[in-house]
DNA sequence: ATCCTTTTGTATCTTTTGATACCGTTTTTC
DNA sequence: GAAAAACGGTATCAAAAGATACAAAAGGAT
């Protein structure tokens, strides 16, 4: 694992070159191993972080569950910490490394300054929010208006589709996670799924046809 | 109904003078009767909408169904307004007054000219879609992990919290819309309470014990 | 008063999901 | 290589929710 000091050059909405030549003065560039403790509930932040390779699964925790918010991909910030910074006030949720990760952070209070200095990054942040909004918009509706054979279904098609690839590399209890529901309910699901030819089973893995 | 020309004086996010000045000057106050549409899909935005008094629904429609996304309560705005103004796109929702509304227009060029030169401006905007994401992300949470009849007890605690009275005035069927169940699934579930003594059923209102 | 609409109560049946338990296989750990 | 952990398959039973249908009661309109 190797920092790439260039990485966050390549940013697709940050258009101002002084802007990324303010990210690279200010920012701190920190590699973490795979699931580290990156941020923890109650915790108060003084650095914004921004993910430039890897990956962050960001949860809350209620009555012993986890609670599964989003993924923080490159180019992407993560709104809970963003809020936690602009507000000054403790983090909710937790924050850890998915795989070897590089994360840019910023210092919290530049966070204001480059809004008023930069359109691009006004619009990153509220971009942010606003993708986020939707992400959560959609997987609510799909909760509530789809019955869980679908839902699988539709992840695994999001999968496939994202990544360019026919496997998806999650094992059932993974994905019983990500929705929501039980192991058994997603064994059961899929295992039907293969008798009618949709996917086929791997230890591991599951395989869209 | 009379238009108050005072009410967002009162703003208590809203800090400096110089922008209450502001909003008096360049925004439009406008009357709206009960049930009329304010915003469509579709529709580009040149304004921001601010309640004063009343309040307004949002909501998506997908394949027919009706998807609530909330309330916009007075002094605050409508993210999904927000978006379509800030980035220039289409409205992705509707918006129907529930009550005799009185609603302030903010030209949207401003929105971006005041987050750089009214800090409580900023964070009214940034506030806005942290309390939304925060509101949509429990409503996911109850309908993942909750079953039906809490979350129907839940609505029925929140609304009388909320509203000072100890009636909710709500059929069944709109309970069930809040909810995304259906009216038999409501029924059922409120004789339930009430032969446990937990409410009492009246036509068009559930009075909570 | 009569008609019409909205609201509520309830019964029945089916589907979906959840909970638990047990087993065999594969992978990891030490 | 033995033990432990993770993974997946499956059976059984129960609970929750959805679908449908029908009727009674309340309120409004004329």
């Amino acid at each position: 694992m190797e920092v790439n000091p260039n990485s966050f050059l390549k940013f697709n909405q940050i258009t101002e070159s002084e802007l990324k030549k303010e990210l690279e003065d200010s920012g701190r560039i920190q590699l973490f191993k795979k699931g580290e403790l990156l941020i923890r509930e109650g915790q108060f932040l003084k650095v914004l972080p921004i993910v430039l390779s890897g990956s962050i699964r960001v949860f809350q925790t209620h009555e012993e569950r986890e609670i599964l918010l989003y993924y923080v991909m490159p180019q992407e910030t993560c709104i809970m910490s963003l809020a936690a910074c602009f507000f000054n006030n403790k983090s909710t949720s937790n924050a850890i490394t998915e795989d070897d990760t590089e994360v840019l952070f910023i210092p919290s209070d530049l966070i204001r300054v480059w809004q008023k200095k930069y359109p691009s990054w006004n619009n990153y942040i509220l971009k942010a929010y606003r993708d986020r909004y939707n992400e959560l918009l959609e997987s609510f509706n799909n909760v509530v208006f789809k019955k869980t054979d679908e839902r699988i279904m539709d992840y695994l098609k999001d999968y496939v589709r994202n990544h360019n690839t026919k496997n998806v590399p999650l094992s059932h209890q993974s994905l019983a996670y990500e929705l929501g529901t039980t192991r058994v309910v997603v064994s059961r699901i899929l295992k039907d799924f293969e008798s009618r030819g949709l996917v086929k089973l791997h230890r591991g893995y599951i395989e869209l046809k």
